[in-house]
RNA sequence: GGGCCCAUAGCUUAGUUUGGCUGGAGCACCCGGCUGAUAACCGGGAGGUCGUCGGUUCAAAUCCGACUGGGCCCA
C-alpha cells in the first residue's frame, strides 16, 4: 500500500466533532447511562488508578460543616474497586443526606497509574490510529521521522528526541494542520546490520563472510534488522510517541532503494557523482572505507608511540640526519618523500655522538635541553632536492623518491617540521606524491596486514608492526627518540577498530562543489539554539569535504552503477531502466541487494560489451539522508511529497548534526536545490545523574523503558522540557522526581480537588466559556488565556521552553491562590450562583489546561481531560489528542493581574506582621491597615479584592490609608511593616478579648474535628459529646455551645467547668496552657 | 592549533535578545501555620562575589574584552 493510500483510508468521513459537547449531551437518560458507563472498571489489573480506600481513607471527609454535608451528593465510587455504582440521584434530590454509603476516592494518583489508565485507554479504544488518521483542514505540516538503526536498541537519547518531535506533531495535529508523514522509519543497513550478523556466526573478515556465502549473510542480515524494532515501539508506546508504526518505511525495502538508486542517478547526471581514488579514512576490520562523518563519531584517546627517526643525507660532508618525528611508525615501510616548509628556518645541530641533525630551528629545545651547537641555519627552501636514505627499503626504487620537497602543508607545531611522507597513508601525502610523480607504495592489505614487501612485519596487523619496526631502527641506530603520546585517535564508529587513512577506489558525492548552496540553504533554517546555524554547523558546511559514498560491504543499498571493460560508466535510476539495459524483464519480486543485482552483466549501451556493477554497496546515511522522499518512493509513484517543500521540522540529538541533518541537506541541495527543513531542533546528550556520560563500561547506562516504567512517561518528558536542553543535561530517577513533581503533583491535586469538592453534587463540567463576574474567576481566566498565548508561541517558534514556564506559573497560581481562595465558595458558603461560578471557571480552566499542556504531557493531558469533563475514559472519540487546539480561551484584563499582585504581596506583609506579633493565624485580629500606593493600587480591585485579603489574613476589616501617622499607630498596640522610606502596612499587636475568644473556640472545635476523624467517624455520623475546660477556655466555650454542636454533628452536648477523670474514652488538650478534655462518641443510629 | 556553546542559591531554573526598581521561582533545609486537595496545602527564614578580572555607562547578571572551568566540533 503506498502512503496516498494510506492517508485516502483513513475514513475522516465518519470523525465525528471534535470539541467535546457538553451540552449536547446534557439532560434526560442519556446524561445518566453515559455517566453510568463512565464508571467501567479498567480491564487491566494493573490499570487501577485509585488506590484502594482503606478503613482509615474511608473515614475521611469528616465534617464541620453539616450544611455541606446535607447539600452534598453521593460520590462516585472509586474505580479500582470496580463496583457498580449506587443509584444515582436527580439533581434536584442532591440536598438531601445520602442515604447510600459513601465511599471516598483517597489520594492523589501517581504520574505511573495514571499512565496505565490513559494507555489502557487509548489501546481499548484506538485513539492513536484515530488521531494519526486525523485528515486536517489546514496547512501542510511535513515531517520525516529519522529512521533509527532498527537492530540498536534505543538509549535514554531516544526519548529526548521523541518528546519533541512528539509535542510538535501533537500540537500540529490540533491546529488541524495535514501532517505528512508520521510514518516511523527503520534505518536497515550498513555496518551495524553486519556486525550482528558477524558476531552471531563468529565471522571475523570480509572472507569468512565469502566463505559463508553472501546470499545466506543478506539474507540473516534482512531478517535480524528488525530484531529489536519491538523494543522501539515499546518504548514509543510508553512515551507516548505517536507515530505509524504498522505503516513505517524501511531503508531495505525494494521502493526505498528504488528512489535512492534515483537520486544516485540524478546526482551522477549532474557530474555530482563521481569515482576517485583518494586517502580515506579505513577500517581493517570491516575492510571498506568511512565517510568523515562517521569517523568524528568515534574519535577517542589513546596512546601512540611518538617516535623521532633518523633519515640519514648520504651527500653531506659530515655524517647528517633529518630528524623526522611521527605517531605512526607503521608508515615508515611506505615512505616515498620528507617535506620541509620553504619559509621556516631549518638548524644543523651537533648531536651527542659527533655527528649533525637537522631539524627546524623552533624545534630544538624539544629535543635538546641546554643550547646545542648549531653549525648551520637555512630556510627550508635550501634543503629541498637532497636525497636521504629511507629508513626501511621496502618501496624500493622509484623516480624521484626520497627526496626533500617543499610544502606548506608543514608546520613546526610539533615535532621537527620535517614531515614523512607516505603517498598512501595521508591526504596530504597523497597531494604532495602526486605532485611530485613518485607513484604509492602500500604495503598493506585490506585488512591492514603487511604483506611480502615488509618481511619484518609480514602478516602483522599494522598497528602491532608499530613496536617491532621502532626496535628494529633502534638496531639500526636510526632512533632519535622514542616516547609516546596520548592523544584523539579515530576508531571505527561501529566496532571500535582503529582507523588508518589510506588512499583506494571510491565513489564520491562533489559536496566541495556546491557548499556556497549548502551554506544558503542552511542559512534559511531556523535552528533551534539558533547559534548552530552559523555556528557549529554553519562551520562545518564551509568546510564540507566530498562525501565517500562507496562502501566495500555486502548488506546496503548497491550502487547501481555498471562499468564495462572499455570504462564506460552507466549509471541505473530505477529498476525498470535496469530491466532495459538488461533487455530482459527483472525476476518477480526482484531484490536489489547485491546477490540478485551482482548477477545482473548487461551490455554496456556504448560499446556491447559485457558492463558488471561496481561491487560496492553505499553508506547507510546516504539511505537515511534520502527518507524524505525515499519514504514516498518519489519520483515513481505519485505521492504527497512535494520537491519543492522542505520538512517543517526535525528534532534530533546534536550528533545528528553530523549525521542525518548533514546529509539530509546535502541530498535535499543537490537534489532539489531547497533545504531539506524549515526548522531543526537539537538537544545535547543525555548524561547520568552525576554529569558523566552513560556508558556501558561504567554501568550508568538507563534503559528508558525502565525508566518510563519506573517513574512514568510525563515525569520524564516534563523533566526534558525543563531543563536546558540545548546543554548536555543530567537525567535519573531523582532528577525527574525533584524536576517534575512538583508542578505535575500539584496538577493532579488539583483535580482531585475538582472530583472531591466542585463536583460534588453533580454540576456538569463546563466545557463553554464561563462568564465570569466574580474578581478571582476573571483574574483566573485572564492568566489562564495569558497561559495559552505564551504556550502558542512557544510551539509555534519550536522552542517550547517559554510556553513550559508559563505553564508551570499558571498551575501554581490555580492551586495557591485561585482554588485556595475559593474553597469557601467551592461547598457554597458563600451563595448557589457563586458555587456554580466558581466551578464552572474551574471545570473550564482544568478542562483548557488539559488542551494546553496535550503536546508536552499526553498522558496528564488526557487524564484530566477524562477526569474534569467527566468522560470516564468511555468515549474514543473524546480524547483531547482529538479535540482541536483552543481559540481564544477568555478575556485578557493586565491591570486585573496586575492588582491581583499587589494583593497578592499584601498577604505576604500581613502573614509576616501576625508572626513578628505572635498572633496565630486562627485567632482573628480587628483590622489591617494598608498606607499610601498600595492602598490606591488594591482599590482598583474593588471590595471584592479588599475581602480576599481580609479572609486570607482572618482580620475583621481591612483600612485604606492615603498616609501613615505614628501618632494612630502607637508602637506598643502595632506592628508595622515599613517600605522605600514609609510605611506600607500595620496589623494590631494583639487581639481583643472577644476576638481571642472566637480563636480559642476555632483551636478547640478543630480539635475536636481531628478527633472525630481518629475514631473513624463518617461526615454525616452524629455524636454525644461531653467537654470539660476551665477558665478562659471554659468562657470562651460556654457562649459557643450551639456553633460547636452544629460543626460536630452533636446531637447533645454537656460543657463542664473543670476536668473530666480520666478513661479510656477520654481526651485531653493542652492549649499553650490552656487544659480541656473531651469525651466523643458515636450516636447509635 | 582553530571554531561553537555553557556557567545565576546545595539541586533544577526565570531574567540576558532590547542595560534601569532591594536578581525572581520551585525542590531540599530550619521555623511556623492549616487540617473537607492530607505521603497534600500555606506562610516565614536562612542560603547568591549572577564563574574571575577588566572595560563601556549615570547605571551591567544583561553590552565589550581577557581569563578560568566544563561540553562539543574541526585540524
Amino acid at each position: 500500500m503506498s502512503a496516498r493510500d494510506r492517508t485516502r483510508s483513513s475514513g475522516c468521513s465518519d470523525v465525528p466533532p471534535l470539541r467535546p459537547s457538553f451540552e449536547s449531551r446534557r439532560g434526560g437518560s442519556s446524561w445518566r447511562a453515559w455517566r453510568s458507563r463512565s464508571y467501567d472498571p479498567p480491564r487491566s489489573s494493573s490499570a487501577g488508578t485509585l488506590r484502594s480506600p482503606s478503613s482509615k481513607a474511608r473515614s475521611l471527609g469528616v465534617t464541620r460543616r453539616p450544611a455541606w454535608v446535607r447539600s452534598r451528593g453521593p460520590r462516585r465510587p472509586t474505580a479500582s474497586r470496580g463496583r457498580a455504582p449506587g443509584p444515582l440521584l436527580s439533581p434536584g434530590c442532591a440536598s438531601e443526606p445520602s442515604m447510600v454509603p459513601e465511599e471516598v476516592s483517597v489520594g492523589t494518583p501517581s504520574a505511573r497509574s495514571i499512565q496505565d489508565r490513559v494507555l489502557e485507554y487509548w489501546e481499548r479504544s484506538g485513539v492513536v490510529a484515530r488521531a494519526l488518521e486525523l485528515p486536517g483542514s489546514g496547512p501542510v505540516f511535513r515531517f520525516t521521522e529519522g529512521p533509527p538503526t532498527a537492530n540498536g536498541a534505543p538509549h535514554v537519547g531516544h526519548l529526548c528526541s521523541r518528546t519533541f518531535k512528539d509535542l510538535q506533531l501533537r500540537y500540529r495535529r490540533m491546529r488541524g494542520d495535514r501532517v505528512i508523514s508520521m510514518m516511523g522509519g527503520w534505518d536497515c543497513h550498513g555496518l551495524p546490520v553486519e556486525l550482528e550478523i558477524e558476531k552471531r556466526h563468529g565471522l571475523k573478515s570480509k572472507k569468512e563472510i565469502e566463505t559463508y556465502g553472501v546470499e545466506r549473510f543478506c539474507e540473516e542480515c534482512r531478517v535480524g534488522t528488525l530484531a529489536v524494532a519491538d523494543v522501539w515501539r515499546e518504548m514509543s508506546r510508553r512515551l507516548g510517541y505517536w507515530l505509524d508504526y504498522d505503516h513505517a518505511y524501511r531503508t531495505m525495502d525494494a521502493p526505498y532503494i528504488e528512489s535512492v538508486w534515483w537520486s544516485l542517478k540524478t546526482l551522477f547526471d549532474r557530474g555530482l557523482l563521481e569515482k576517485g581514488h583518494y586517502v580515506l579514512p579505513y577500517c581493517p576490520r570491516c575492510e571498506t572505507p568511512l565517510a568523515s562523518h562517521e569517523v568524528a563519531q568515534g574519535h577517542r584517546e589513546a596512546t601512540d608511540p611518538s617516535v623521532t627517526v633518523r633519515f640519514p643525507l648520504p651527500a653531506a660532508p659530515h655524517p647528517r640526519d633529518l630528524l623526522v618525528w611521527t605517531t605512526t611508525p607503521w608508515t615508515l615501510p611506505a615512505n616515498l618523500l620528507v617535506a620541509v616548509r620553504p619559509d621556516l628556518e631549518y638548524a644543523v645541530v651537533e648531536d651527542d655522538r659527533g655527528g649533525e641533525v637537522v631539524l627546524a630551528s623552533v624545534a630544538i629545545p624539544r629535543y635538546f635541553p641546554g643550547t646545542p651547537t648549531v653549525r648551520e641555519r637555512m630556510s627550508g627552501r635550501a634543503l629541498a632536492g637532497q636525497t636521504y636514505r629511507p629508513p626501511f627499503d621496502s618501496a624500493g626504487p622509484g623516480a624521484g623518491r626520497y627526496r626533500i620537497v617543499l610544502d606548506e602543508f608543514v608546520t613546526a607545531e610539533d615535532g621537527t617540521g620535517i614531515v614523512h611522507v607516505a603517498p598512501s597513508f595521508g591526504p596530504e601525502d597523497q597531494r604532495v606524491g602526486a605532485r611530485e610523480k613518485v607513484g604509492v607504495f602500500d604495503p598493506l592489505d585490506s585488512r591492514g596486514v603487511f604483506g611480502d614487501e615488509v618481511p619484518l612485519v609480514r602478516g602483522r596487523f599494522f598497528k602491532a608492526a608499530d613496536p617491532i619496526l621502532t626496535k628494529d631502527l633502534a638496531g639500526r641506530d636510526l632512533l632519535f627518540r622514542s616516547e609516546t603520546v596520548r592523544h584523539t585517535y579515530p576508531f571505527c564508529w561501529r566496532c571500535d577498530t582503529p582507523l588508518l587513512y589510506r588512499a583506494i577506489d571510491s565513489w564520491f558525492v562533489r559536496t566541495s562543489r556546491f557548499t556556497e548552496a549548502l551554506q544558503r540553504n542552511n542559512g534559511t533554517v531556523h535552528w533551534v539554539p539558533a547559534h548552530l546555524r552559523d555556528g557549529r554547523f554553519g562551520n562545518f558546511l564551509t568546510e564540507a569535504k566530498d562525501w565517500a559514498v562507496s562502501r566495500n560491504r555486502y548488506w546496503g543499498t548497491p550502487l547501481p552503477i555498471w562499468v564495462c571493460p572499455q570504462g564506460h560508466v552507466t549509471c541505473v535510476g530505477s529498476f525498470s531502466e535496469l530491466a532495459r539495459y538488461n533487455e530482459a524483464p527483472l525476476p518477480d519480486g526482484f531484490d536489489p541487494h547485491r546477490v540478485q543485482t551482482d548477477r545482473i552483466v548487461f551490455p554496456c549501451p556504448h560499446c556491447r560489451e559485457p558492463s558488471r556493477r561496481e561491487p560496492y554497496t553505499i553508506d547507510a546515511w546516504y539511505d537515511s539522508g534520502s527518507a524524505p522522499f525515499a519514504q514516498f518512493h518519489h519520483p515513481f509513484e505519485p505521492s504527497a511529497f512535494d520537491p519543492k517543500a522542505p520538512l517543517d521540522h526535525v528534532a534530533e540529538g546534536l550528533d545528528q548534526t553530523r549525521g542525518w541533518f548533514y546529509t539530509m541537506l546535502v541530498l535535499s541541495t543537490a537534489l532539489f536545490d531547497r533545504p531539506a527543513y524549515r526548522s531543526s531542533l537539537t538537544h545535547g546528550m543525555v548524561l547520568d545523574e552525576s554529569g558523566r556520560k552513560m556508558s556501558k563500561s561504567k554501568g550508568n547506562v538507563l534503559d528508558p523503558i525502565a525508566l518510563l516504567e519506573k517513574v512514568g512517561a510525563d515525569p520524564v518528558r516534563w523533566t526534558l522540557l525543563s531543563v536546558d536542553f540545548t546543554e548536555p543535561m543530567r537525567l535519573g530517577e531523582t532528577t525527574i522526581q525533584k524536576t517534575a513533581g512538583r508542578t505535575l503533583g500539584t496538577l493532579a491535586n488539583l483535580v482531585v480537588f475538582h472530583r472531591e469538592n466542585a463536583r460534588a453534587d453533580l454540576l456538569p463540567p463546563r466545557w463553554v466559556r464561563p462568564t465570569p463576574t466574580a474578581v478571582l474567576d476573571r483574574w483566573v481566566l485572564s492568566r489562564l488565556e495569558g497561559t495559552r498565548v505564551a504556550v502558542e508561541a512557544a510551539l509555534d517558534s519550536y522552542d517550547p521552553r517559554p510556553g513550559v514556564t508559563a505553564l508551570r506559573g499558571l498551575v501554581d497560581d490555580v492551586s495557591t491562590w485561585y482554588v485556595r481562595r475559593s474553597r469557601p465558595r467551592f461547598w457554597g458558603t458563600t451563595s448557589p450562583e457563586d458555587r456554580r461560578a466558581a466551578h464552572d471557571t474551574l471545570s473550564y480552566v482544568l478542562l483548557s489546561l488539559a488542551g494546553l499542556i496535550a503536546p508536552l504531557l499526553p498522558f496528564t493531558a488526557e487524564w484530566v481531560h477524562q477526569e474534569v469533563g467527566e468522560l470516564g475514559f468511555g468515549d474514543r472519540d473524546r480524547s483531547v489528542h482529538l479535540a482541536p487546539w483552543a481559540g481564544e480561551l477568555a478575556a485578557r484584563d493586565l491591570s486585573l493581574e496586575a492588582g491581583m499582585s499587589e494583593v497578592r504581596s499584601l498577604v505576604e506583609v500581613g502573614r509576616e506582621l501576625r508572626q513578628r506579633a505572635e498572633v496565630k493565624a486562627r485567632i482573628p485580629l480587628e483590622e489591617f491597615v494598608v498606607f499610601g500606593d498600595a492602598s490606591t493600587a488594591l482599590a482598583g480591585l474593588g471590595p471584592e479584592g479588599e475581602l480576599l485579603l481580609v479572609d486570607e489574613l482572618n482580620v475583621k476589616r481591612l483600612r485604606r490609608r492615603p498616609t501613615y501617622r505614628a501618632d494612630d499607630f502607637p508602637e506598643g498596640e502595632w506592628v508595622v511593616r515599613e517600605e522605600g522610606g514609609g510605611v506600607l502596612a500595620a496589623l494590631p499587636r494583639h487581639p481583643t478579648p472577644e476576638l481571642r475568644a472566637e480563636g480559642l473556640y476555632r483551636e478547640v472545635a478543630r480539635r475536636l474535628q481531628q478527633t472525630r476523624k481518629e475514631l473513624g467517624l463518617r461526615p454525616t455520623d452524629h455524636v454525644e459529646l461531653t467537654l470539660a475546660a476551665r477558665g478562659e477556655l471554659f468562657q470562651a466555650l460556654a457562649p459557643r455551645q450551639d456553633a460547636l454542636a452544629r460543626d460536630l454533628l452533636a446531637d447533645r452536648l454537656v460543657l463542664e467547668e473543670g476536668m473530666l477523670a480520666d478513661a479510656a474514652d477520654v481526651r485531653r488538650w493542652d492549649l499553650d496552657g490552656l487544659e480541656f478534655s473531651a469525651r466523643l462518641v458515636r450516636r447509635a443510629a
